[in-house]
DNA sequence: CAAGCGATTCGAAAGATTTCGAAGTCTAAA
DNA sequence: TTTAGACTTCGAAATCTTTCGAATCGCTTG
């Protein structure tokens, strides 16, 4: 987990999603929760293959989870990770 | 923070720091507190300026605090840091 | 079915970390 | 003052991360 959240942009992913999700509930549409790694590769200033796998390293530590929903795929961020993370981000 | 942390090594000295070191203050000599390097050393199979390097990268996070008492180091957990990492470290 | 969009996988290059030994600093005691 | 113990600093080598482009996959829609 620290390992994941040493990276400055995955942390700052991680954060935005935190933020931007929070209270969100999974099963809304897509367009909603506009969260698509195209949108974080031109935020980050990163190549797409670049941000998908800080995205995966995020998923394999356990601080995200996953799911395509058509051609998108959608992210939502674990519940325990965040309230064990919460003190930590809002210092 | 989590950078300094990322690391397996430091994560376990910290750790260890932490626990070790729970409620004791900080004027002790540094006998009763027994956490020289060179103990971390011989712990966790690292030549002693590896084990150097790892404090100094903790410092710098803000993670530990250390003092020279004679020939000896002291070291002691940043409470601040503590308490924010607990919740996670205990999981 | 073909085209297109977004995400993924792969290999390679650049960059950062980890580790060590050797030399140096600081302090306490012989 | 010299010796010894504990830590630090300084390269250098090995290893791991980060990043990208190119090729590929999965899905939607024309």
């Amino acid at each position: 987990m620290f390992k994941a959240l040493s990276n400055p942009h995955r942390l700052r992913i991680f954060k935005e999603l935190s933020t931007r999700l929070a209270g969100q509930v999974i099963n809304e549409p897509p367009e909603a929760i506009q969260n698509c790694q195209c949108k974080f590769a031109e935020h980050l200033d990163l190549a797409p293959s670049t941000v998908s796998h800080h995205f995966k390293e995020l998923r394999q530590a356990g601080l995200i989870h996953m799911k395509r929903e058509g051609k998108n795929v959608l992210f939502w961020v674990d519940d325990k990770a965040t309230k064990a993370l919460q003190a930590l981000l809002t210092v």
